[in-house]
RNA sequence: GGCGCCAUAGCCAAGUGGUAAGGCAAAGGUCUGCAAAACCUUCAUUCCCCGGUUCGAAUCCGGGUGGCGCCUCCA
């Protein structure tokens, strides 16, 4: 562990390398955030825990981190839903309510909805998601499914794109924040840094490596050369298949906007081309260089960003540069949802939010922490019941563990064994391309060594043991703080869990407490048929019982 | 069509040249009035298939087969 032993996997090089800072000692990483129209969903978060626990163990390293994750708040995703929710009328009757949440309902119906601009696909109405080409046109929506066409109007004002973005910021941090994600040290927004993108644009402009052509802008690729680096790709292999959409005034197939102007009504800012808004990718650019210079360290995102949008940075950041933009490119991989990527044309989006509901924060971490960052991760009900039921473990050890050793002090002196070998084990993991799953495979080691010492001590000496005890829990507390897990008070966490299965479940808590009253009584006086039959009967509802020096305690059963 | 990834026990999942981590499930045991929890033991002569390199390969190379991703917005 330390600041010279760590090894990530670079995409630029697609392979395993030193980490070198530029400035020993400090890194600057820079991790692509959300585009802020909707809620996260989990392959979202998945991605982002990835970073989080990245950035949490070079810290632990000692390493001087400092941490930017952008939100693009400007952007046609974001444009296109503000134009359409509300609620909308045919032939004077309610036919369509859009909520920027996602819901909605259509004719009577209740729908998820999203739109492209072009279109607006609603699914929940029919068995296949409904995808009905739209226009938009002064307070009128003309929807034009096979068929007759529906011309709806507005009954509500529109909702602003800035309106929009803000609260899905908001949502977004919430969500986030239950998932135990530390805050970035910077957090820049597109709308806030307008100069420094049309600034990185009149630099391209400048070098003639970009154009204006009608108000838009546009990336010359083919002034370029070394672009596809990162993803590899043949050029010639792309333009074959490229095609060029109406409207867009390219001198090449390959070039790729770095502004476009505002089409009427559209959020817009001022520039030397007129209004407008910057594309996609540019925003990363100018940000990523203000934050973090020129040249920075890492750069993480998902793998679906290698192309275009990794490429793209890399092409407009060093043409405006002349410089190496970053060291080293991260990609997490992403996560499955029944052996198929969740895509909204399938209507198979899992919100953060909804997971959540069904599955307790942490638990949802520790799963995704089973699994390289870079693998891909399946999501579905048994992985994380058996997550939930892993950390349980880890919880009602800790609980055990911190009773044990509550109010006495650790001493000097020799401890048993080497207690020091797991904590060793999960740096050597960590150091190796963050390799979560081994790192986790460390914590196993120690919880089972806290469980002997507990249960089952393999020395009489109860001084040595207490030590023992005390260094074990001390590294939890060490992996905890890289792993972001354990990190509340066990008993607190074990308690919210069984509320929760509780309410699932339709257990009432009185009633288990009046048979475990009933059943100690039992105990008391020896009639232990009597006792049997009350724990038959609680097991029937659904629970466990414990007898444990401190009394009956109870949980739920799986 | 172009680029890339993956294939390890019933299941999940580490392991990139030195003789298969960890978890779940299962079986036996310790403990317990009985349980539960915890702990201990057992559980892949073998890593999709066929060749090759090597003293030695799950790990490298070639060829298959199967699955997936990106190439259009996508974490």
């Amino acid at each position: 562990m330390g600041l010279d032993s760590i090894r990530v996997n670079n995409t630029m090089t697609g392979q395993k390398e030193p980490l070198k800072p530029l400035t020993p000692g400090k890194i600057g990483i820079y991790v692509c955030g959300p585009t802020v129209y909707s809620f996260i969903h989990i392959g979202n978060a998945r991605t982002f825990c990835s970073f989080d626990v990245i950035v949490r163990y070079l810290r632990y390293c000692g390493f001087d981190v400092k941490y930017v994750r952008n939100y693009t708040d400007v952007d046609d995703k974001i444009i296109n839903a503000s134009r359409v929710v509300g609620r909308w009328t045919r032939d004077g009757k309610d036919s369509l309510l859009l909520e920027a949440d996602g819901s909605g309902t259509f004719e009577g119906k209740k729908v998820k909805w999203n739109t492209d601009g072009a279109s607006l696909t609603l699914v929940g109405v029919d068995a296949e998601p409904l995808k009905y080409p739209m226009k938009l046109e002064g307070g009128q929506m003309m929807l034009e499914p096979v068929g007759a066409p529906l011309q709806l109007s507005r009954q509500t004002p529109e909702m602003s794109a800035v309106e929009l973005s803000a609260r899905f910021v908001r949502e977004f941090e919430t969500d986030v924040a239950a998932l135990h994600l530390l805050p970035p040290d910077v957090t820049p927004k597109v709308s806030e840094h307008m100069p420094e993108i049309v600034a990185i644009i009149e630099k391209l402009v400048a070098k003639d490596i970009a154009y204006a052509s009608k108000g838009d802008v546009y990336f010359q690729v083919s002034k370029y050369p070394q672009y596809a680096k990162l993803s590899k790709r043949n050029l010639e292999d792309m333009q074959a298949g490229e095609r060029v959409s109406v409207g867009e005034q390219k001198r090449e197939p390959l070039d790729f906007a770095l502004w476009k102007a505002a089409k009427p009504g559209e959020p817009s800012w001022d520039s030397p081309w007129g209004k407008g808004r910057p594309g996609w990718h540019i925003e990363c650019s100018a940000m990523s260089s203000k934050y973090l210079g020129d040249t920075f360290d890492m750069h993480g995102g998902a793998l679906d960003l290698i192309f275009p949008h990794h490429e793209n940075e890399i092409a407009q950041s060093e043409a405006a540069s002349g410089k190496t933009l970053c060291n080293c490119w991260m990609h997490a991989g992403f996560l499955d949802l029944e052996g198929a990527k969740m895509s909204k044309s399938l209507g198979n989006v899992v919100r953060l939010r909804d997971a959540l509901e069904k599955v307790d924060a942490e638990a949802l971490r520790y799963f995704f922490l089973s699994t390289h960052y870079r693998s891909p991760i399946a999501f579905n009900d048994k992985s994380l019941a058996d997550a939930e039921a892993r950390l349980e473990y880890f919880y009602e050890t800790l609980k055990k563990v911190d009773e044990r050793l509550a109010g006495k002090e650790a001493g000097a002196g020799p401890t048993h064994g080497e207690p020091g070998k797991w904590l060793k084990q999960f740096e050597e993991a960590m150091d190796d391309d963050f390799n979560f799953a081994g790192a986790l495979s460390a914590v196993s080691g120690l919880f089972a060594a806290m469980n002997e010492l507990t249960d089952k001590p393999p020395v009489k000496d109860k001084a040595l043991v207490a030590r023992t005890l005390h260094a074990l829990r001390g590294m939890v507390g060490s992996v905890s703080g890289v792993l972001g897990l354990f990190e509340e008070p066990p008993a607190a966490w074990l308690l919210r869990r069984r509320d929760r299965q509780v309410k699932t479940k339709g257990i009432d808590p009185t009633r288990v407490e009046t048979l475990i009253a009933a059943r100690t009584t039992a105990r008391a006086e020896k009639n232990f048929q009597e006792a049997d039959r009350v724990r038959g009967e609680l097991k029937t509802l659904g629970v466990e019982i414990m007898d444990t020096p401190g009394g009956t305690t109870w949980k739920v059963t799986a």
